[in-house]
DNA sequence: CACGTATATTCCAACTGGAGTATATAAAAA
DNA sequence: TTTTTATATACTCCAGTTGGAATATACGTG
């Protein structure tokens, strides 16, 4: 599977690890919850596992999974500078917009709507 | 292709991404910054584009690319849970240093460090 | 021990995406 | 117009991934 996107990348699995963020859970519950087979979600979870992306223990016959910070981290890093980007982006068409508000005297306030 | 995030798990289409950040650039210095065939390159500027990660001009010959922010706002959108899931264990892991110093009275200040 | 429950693993078929190569298109240059 | 440069597309091949069904493993209970 090798990266961290590739994990990512699947449906299924991000769904599972949106259900981990609350708190953690049992194969069986995620199972219900997600209405997929049992097999499948052992498999992602595996993958999961594998990555660092969670991490279990055992209650007699079930275990429990959780999340586990690094693996999502190291996205948001790579994320960081396309970050800083768009922000630019923002604030251009903020001052555009503003630019806007200049030129028309005040068009009675409103949420930026069309209609 | 389907999802944003099956488009950036592709290493090539990371690096790509990663380069347009600085600046816009033509295929040809991509082809040769990355040191990837032409072909390569213009199918995942078309994997690319078509999810809307970059958007291209034309400068007679030569097509330029440049960043569009959406998408990778979008995988942003969907960290920001997760953000606020680690950013706790790091409170918690604070916590427990600090607990760690209170105990030992302050071995002579170093960076944490073993060996 | 036999049985039920919870989870993991294996095997297989179908599909998909990426690499490589060749070729098409379009614009500039000679 | 012919040639060269820049980019896009088409085609084939291969590897890896996913889903499904069956099966294996492990634990708990009667």
């Amino acid at each position: 599977m090798e990266s961290v996107f590739e994990v990512i990348a699947e449906p299924n699995r991000r769904a599972i690890l949106s259900l981990l963020v609350s708190s953690e859970q049992s194969v069986g519950e995620i199972e219900r919850q997600l209405h997929m087979p049992q097999p499948a979600v052992s498999k992602h979870l595996r993958v999961l596992r594998d990555a660092g992306f969670v991490e279990s223990t055992v209650d007699a016959q079930r275990r429990l999974y959780r999340l586990r910070p690094g693996p999502l981290q190291e996205v948001d890093a790579w994320l960081a500078p396309f970050r800083r980007f768009w922000l630019a982006h923002v604030d251009a068409l903020e001052r555009h917009l503003d630019r806007m508000e200049k030129a028309k005297p005040a068009p009675a306030k409103r949420k930026t709507r069309k209609k």
